[in-house]
This record gives structure tokens, C-alpha cells and sequence, in this order.
DNA sequence: GAATTTCAGAGAGCACCGCTCTTGTTTTGT
DNA sequence: ACAAAACAAGAGCGGTGCTCTCTGAAATTC
């Protein structure tokens, strides 16, 4: 017997299916379609009800962008688990991209006008790839030597390994740099070809520029 | 003489007006504070009549894009006029970005919803920094032979060269691919800083990791 | 110079949004 | 059985983009 009460349980399943369907508005028209009323209506429930299940807008947009978070890490996640390989983890992201333009952008865009991610609820679903991506420069370090390149002075590097070490991280400098270089060119690149900044015509040549890409930067 | 009349240096001057209004409601909350009635009230006029000088508000977006593309590639070819390189592009733009990071996200961040920006008001503007990194690319080409890396099959690169062939420009694969990788890797690191990808406490050392990656793609 | 066309602006109105407050009703825990 | 808590409804406030009609003034035409 689940000492749940009915009243309980229709919350529960109201909270789901408010979150479903902000999905699925993100999904259909981005962050800008996602309504509380558009949500009530479809409910069918007067606008003010969902108040009930959710502070304001604000709230659901944190939990769409947390769930966001950990659906691609998941999906990342999966795809290292068959091969792991910088080239994998940026293709797989690429990948979950063009499954889910709507999400990539709510977080990976531009942050949402007025509005502040609580760093407590995102962090760390915010961080696994990224996080993945340094094991994986660090584990493959020692292939190639010690790296021949300048290194920017090891104070431009203080927020960044602080910023690991909160998560529980400690890396080499030349692994922060390496890591952060092959972060911001992968998602530049998928920025790109999401928001078309490269114009039409590249649906069909996505992966290969993306392996172009990592290649170059010498993984 | 000049045979305009009173009314068309009217229209002329609100245009103006507006404009500048709208520019400055982007630097102030970014896209979502830009309001066709609350420039309407500035103007101390009524909601409906600024309707007269702007078909709707995507047409103002427009003007305000073009506007921010031609403002950074400016910038940019100021900084490049004292020094041509990689670096001084890259930090010309990561400069601007910091002085108008709310004109920045309206470029190079999320697409407005529900907007198509007109190819033919933007795509000039929008791509003379993108054009000016690849004469760069190409005259350093030379000075350390042929890349050894392996590029991606001409197919891969086929839009790109189109795209660039219809702006007059045409330039080797190796070009190709290497300007694309520095343009995301820049885009990418700028965007992280600006949306915040990266945690607080970048703010003094953002030229430094700039320069770090630049560096790292061997520019 | 008078008649006519053009145009700026006013005002009302439609449909949407987030959000609050008050009022009943139903389910819970005591 | 009863008080407390949770829920839903409804009205309302202020905001948005945009349309339509109407008036008055300026510019153009004759």
C-alpha cells in the first residue's frame, strides 16, 4: 500500500504533465512559446491554477533547462560509452543538437532575458560534459609529450581550475587550455550551423566539418 | 536648397529617433526590451502612429542587426588597420563584445523567434569580419607550407566555397578549414564568456584566454 | 488660389501574455 | 465531526503587437 493520498498523486501527475508540455512547447516554438496560460488551457484549467504547480514562469523554465542539461549528457554519456574519443563526444552533442534545436539553444544561446539559472539547481547538470571532455583530454595528455605551445600565464587559468576544483576536478594547465579550446570550438561550431550563421546548405556535411574541426585542433 | 520639405526632414528625424531609442532599449535589456509602444510613449506619441515609420517590429530588429554587424566589422577594421593578424581580429571582437554584449547576443547569440532575417539586409554586413579572417588566413598560408593535417573531403567544404564564391572570394580547402575553426573556436570562447558558460570571475583574464586559444590553433 | 490627394497622428479595440487576489469547494489530518 | 490545508474559478491589472477608422494638416495638382 503506498500511503500516498489521491490528492498526492494528481499533483505528481499534474507537475509531469506541466513539465511534458513545456517541453514539448520548446520543442514547437522555443523558449518564447512556452506559456503558463497556452499550459492551462490545454490542462483545462483557468490560467490562475497552475500557479499552483509552479511559482511562475521562471521556475519551469529552470526545471526545462535542468531536464535539457542532463537529456544531452545522458545522450553523450551513451555514445562514450561505445567509444570514448573527443571526436565522439563533440559528433554525439552535433548530433543531439539537430534532434532538439530548441533545447540546444536554451542552453547553450543566449541566456533568457530577465531571467537567472539558480547556479545550485544547474551547475552540475550544467558541467558533466564538460567535465567529460577534460577526463578525456587528460587521459590522452600523455600520448603526445609534453605540448610545445605558450601557455597563457597560469593566472588567466585561476577562475577556470577553481571552478573545477568546486566540482571535485584537478587538471594540468596544458589539459584546462586544451580542454577549453576544443569546448568553444565545438559548440561555436554547433551554434553555427544551428542559428545558420553559415547560411543554408550544410544539413548534409554537418559531421564532416565537425571532424574537420577536432582534427585540426589536434585530437 | 535643398527641396525637401518640412515633413520628409520630419520623417527622416523620427526615423532617426526611433532607431537610436531601439538600439539603446537592446543595450539596456537586450531584444526583449526593445517595445514598439514604449518608444511610441518616449516619442510622445500614440502606440498606433509609430506604425507610420515602421512596418512592424521585425523590420526595426532588421535595422538594429544590420546596425550591430556593421558596428563590430568597423571596430574590428580599425583594430586590423594598426595590425593585421589573427589575434588582433579575435580581440577586436571579444573588445566589442564587452562594450555591447546585448548588440552582441542580437548577432551572434540565439535567432529571434518567429523572425527570418532577410538574407539580402544582412548577409553583406553580417559577413565582412568573417571575410576579412579568411584574406588573413590566406597570406599567413604560405609563410609554413602545406598543412599536414587531414582535411575533410572537398564535399564537406563545397557550401562554404559556394557561400564565399558568391561574395566574389574564392580561396584553397586548407583556407577554408582552418578559417572556419578559428571563427568558432573565437565565436565559441566570446559567447561563453558573454552568456557565462564559464562561471563567474573571468572577467580580467578574458583577452589572456583569448590568446590562449588563438595561440593553440597555431595562428 | 482652390481643390484634391497624401499623410501623420489619435483613439478604440482585439487577442495575447504574466501574475495577484478573493471566493467558494473539496480533500485531508485530527 | 470539524478545522485546516489544498485546489480551482473568476475577475482584474498592466503589459505586448497590431489593425481599423477617423480627423486635421500638409503637400501636390489643376
Amino acid at each position: 500500500m503506498t500511503d500516498t493520498t489521491p490528492r498526492q498523486r494528481a499533483r505528481l501527475e499534474t507537475e509531469a504533465q506541466i513539465t511534458a508540455i513545456g517541453n514539448r512547447m520548446v520543442d514547437e516554438d522555443g523558449i518564447e512559446g512556452v506559456s503558463l496560460r497556452a499550459i492551462a488551457r490545454e490542462l483545462g484549467v483557468v490560467s490562475s491554477a497552475v500557479y499552483r504547480y509552479v511559482r511562475n514562469r521562471d521556475e519551469l523554465l529552470t526545471i526545462l533547462i535542468r531536464d535539457a542539461f542532463d537529456q544531452i549528457a545522458d545522450f553523450v554519456d551513451e555514445a562514450l560509452a561505445k567509444e570514448r574519443s573527443v571526436a565522439v563526444l563533440a559528433l554525439a552533442m552535433l548530433e543531439w543538437s539537430r534532434a532538439h534545436p530548441n533545447r540546444w539553444a536554451l542552453i547553450y544561446g543566449t541566456p533568457i532575458a530577465d531571467y537567472e539559472a539558480p547556479r545550485e539547481e544547474t551547475v552540475v547538470p550544467g558541467t558533466r560534459i564538460m567535465i567529460a571532455l577534460a577526463r578525456l583530454v587528460a587521459d590522452s595528455a600523455g600520448d603526445e609529450g609534453p605540448t610545445p605551445e605558450p601557455l597563457p600565464s597560469a593566472a588567466a587559468l585561476q577562475p577556470l581550475r577553481e571552478g573545477l576544483a568546486e566540482l571535485g576536478l584537478e587538471h594540468e594547465d596544458a589539459v584546462i587550455m586544451s580542454t577549453v579550446t576544443i569546448w568553444v570550438a565545438a559548440i561555436g561550431l554547433i551554434n553555427a550551423l544551428r542559428f545558420g550563421q553559415f547560411g543554408p546548405g550544410l544539413d548534409g556535411v554537418e559531421d564532416e566539418l565537425m571532424r574537420g574541426v577536432i582534427s585540426s585542433l589536434g585530437e
